[in-house]
DNA sequence: GACCGTAATTGGTCTGAGGACTTACGCTTC
DNA sequence: GAAGCGTAAGTCCTCAGACCAATTACGGTC
């Protein structure tokens, strides 16, 4: 078994194993080396790895930890391999987030919070009333994120909020021929979306989530052009 | 910015701005090293990392390549992160399962294919006269997963895999006291949503799955003793 | 008892060397 | 001329040692 790999086994069985729960602090560098039989180097990789996919947390002077090792966070990682992700992917990840969103903001008008709607509704004058590219992705991600939020599953709020972070990579609100008609029908979708929740009407909530983000994929899949994001 | 997040940024930069597509191939590290200005130690690091994410693989002697960057095999890589979770949490990544697996029932009862069905009752007819716990987890997964496929969305089938493997380290099918009501409730669960398919009826098949999935969600609630999942 | 500076601890980075695997090329053979 | 084979080049993998940087802990000072 090469040596990268063993170490990787072995941080994994210390937390399977109970040995170590979240937030647990691992033996320092030269310890694991020695327990794990690796020079320092592929511990090190191992230790990245590991770190990538949310399992482990390294700070620098303090030691090595385990996360929290919630859902949530742990799929937060995905963006930034899903980021990556060709148009065709994009796609089939969309139809993840209909059906998920769907299910939360049916949930999110099932429990009926008073306060959510009237959040949501600030959401959404101020959403109407710019044609700012960057500032719609923003307010629209705080559209669906309270929305899931609500819903009171986070790691369908996290899932959610790494397909839509992928989707937003491709400009469809730029200013354009169609600009005009697509924020319109944008707008008129969120509309639709609150009015069921206001109503507490899951059912009318989970529809009309889902024909917003339905939208959005034929949007998607009429824009073709090359994927151009900015990453930090 | 720290030497790994520069090599990391540089590198992911190198594929979101379309420079290397999937399955291209990156130059030999010293190259690398060179261009993004960082030591091999930390370039491997980054490589490492997005190695673990599924965006990049390196083959020993080979070469470094970008991966085919498809939905499905990136997801699949959270596996290693999902097995660690706590129960808490896996209850949470349940109910995303039986959102998304609910709609792929529905989708594969509209397919209508006759072959299906037949393939679904034969894995039935396997399970339903074994009592090998290892045994009844290989099969449920190819239940669920040929069913999956049939729905035609390969990411939804990737995240119900990892969830329903995460779950499965969990064993509710151990020998014990409830074990035979369990099974039969599980076998009665698996001839619904096959006879859902095979009338091809999309809604009875969502409620049929729903359920079914649900009740492992109870199950898992019950039993809350701690974790043991094996690993590789 | 509170504050502060120093020392110890710990992860981060770099360099250099040698080993292991894959691939490509040229040679031999039929 | 084509197939098989062995060698050589290319590339990633692992190890070792040294030094840097950030955090933490301790002791002294006020």
């Amino acid at each position: 078994m090469a040596a990268t790999d063993k170490a990787l086994a072995g941080l994994r069985q210390m937390i399977a194993s109970g040995e170590l729960g979240p937030r647990a602090k691992f033996p320092p560098e030269p310890e694991l080396c020695d327990h794990l039989g690796v020079s320092r180097s592929s511990l090190r990789e191992a230790v990245r790895s590991l770190a990538a996919l949310g399992v482990i947390e390294s700070r620098h002077g303090s030691g090595t930890y385990v996360s929290a090792l919630d859902p949530a966070s742990i799929i937060s990682r995905f963006s930034l391999s899903v980021e990556l992700i060709p148009l065709e992917g994009v796609l089939e990840l969309l139809e993840v987030r209909r059906v998920l969103e769907s299910h939360a903001t049916a949930a999110a008008a099932a429990r009926q919070d008073p306060e959510l709607a009237i959040k949501l509704g600030e959401i959404l004058d101020r959403l109407e009333s710019t044609t700012d590219a960057t500032e719609i992705h923003f307010l629209d991600a705080e559209f669906h994120g309270a929305i899931c939020s609500a819903g009171g599953n986070s790691t369908v709020t996290a899932l959610t909020g790494v397909i839509r972070g992928r989707g937003g990579h491709y400009r469809i609100f730029e200013p354009g021929a169609d600009f005009n008609a697509i924020k319109q029908t944008s707008d008129r979708g969120h509309r639709a979306i609150l009015s069921a929740i206001a109503t507490r009407d899951p059912a009318a909530a989970a529809t009309a989530a889902s024909a917003h983000i339905a939208q959005t994929e034929l949007w998607l899949r009429a824009l073709r052009p090359e994927p151009q994001p900015d990453l930090p």
